[in-house]
DNA sequence: CTTTTAAATGTTATATTATTACATAACGTT
DNA sequence: AACGTTATGTAATAATATAACATTTAAAAG
């Protein structure tokens, strides 16, 4: 259980710390907006500390929203093979840890017999609270 | 078996050949590109074309590339339940058919007990040409 | 067949997302 | 200390996508 924060970068920290604490996906230069007040001015610092993060399994990038969330698999193992469920409504994500699920899809091949090690799942939805207005 | 297609106005025709008829997925810049001979001239007649296409289920987005391909479903009825192949290497981008997967994925609840009507899945690997080199 | 409504188009400008290129600094080994 | 690697700083620009507004076409209703 040891933790990778340590590792950091001082800017990778910063980004990291920023998502970590946000309640939902954030976008890149609404980070960038948040983060200037620590020094980094330019875009490209932040998309080289998401990359980064990226990488090392910290944050996933929400492909359909363009925006990034911290790993909530507090192991970080499953950074390759991520499924998220996403609110249409409020547009609150969450990650979804479940085991049958990622053995189905890693062990899954198609009609080529060809299998991946990495897949990203999105469902879409209404969560509970919008679904009832 | 009747095909959508007779419905789609001029641009969306002009845009769903072109993409139909591309081997692999082709992005909005690189359409309007092509299609500026056919006098769609700016960038949102290329998008709401797109739009368009994505909804009735022609085409579809693949969110991690920015890209877009025809629907590889004659009946097109799966437009939103999605599962494409991706060579990392080459970029080919196929869509995967397969009813097990289809009905696994439509039938997930998660933790929550929420399920899901609409899904996206992109899995990522080598293709079997790009595995030999 | 004409009125009405919805869908599609055309056009300009601009917003948002992301990368290239190049120079410098910090870190981890050996 | 010298070396290679990773991270940073900065400016410019590329690539992706939408807002706002005017006009036209198509479909539906009367």
């Amino acid at each position: 259980m040891v933790e990778k924060q340590l590792n950091l970068s001082k800017n990778q920290k910063i980004i990291f710390d920023l998502i970590d604490k946000s309640p939902e996906p954030m976008k890149a230069y609404s980070i960038l907006f948040n983060v200037q007040k620590k020094g980094i001015k330019a875009p490209l610092q932040v998309y080289r500390a998401l990359d980064k993060l990226v990488e090392i399994g910290k944050i996933h990038k929400i492909e359909s929203r363009n925006a990034f969330i911290a790993c909530q698999n507090s192991s970080c193992q499953i950074s390759k093979t991520t499924a998220f469920s996403i609110c249409e409504s409020c547009e609150k994500v969450t990650e979804i840890k479940d085991n049958k699920l990622a053995k189905y899809l890693t062990n899954f091949s198609d009609n080529t017999g060809m299998n991946y090690k990495k897949y990203n799942l999105e469902f879409f939805g209404l969560c509970k609270k919008c679904k009832r207005k």
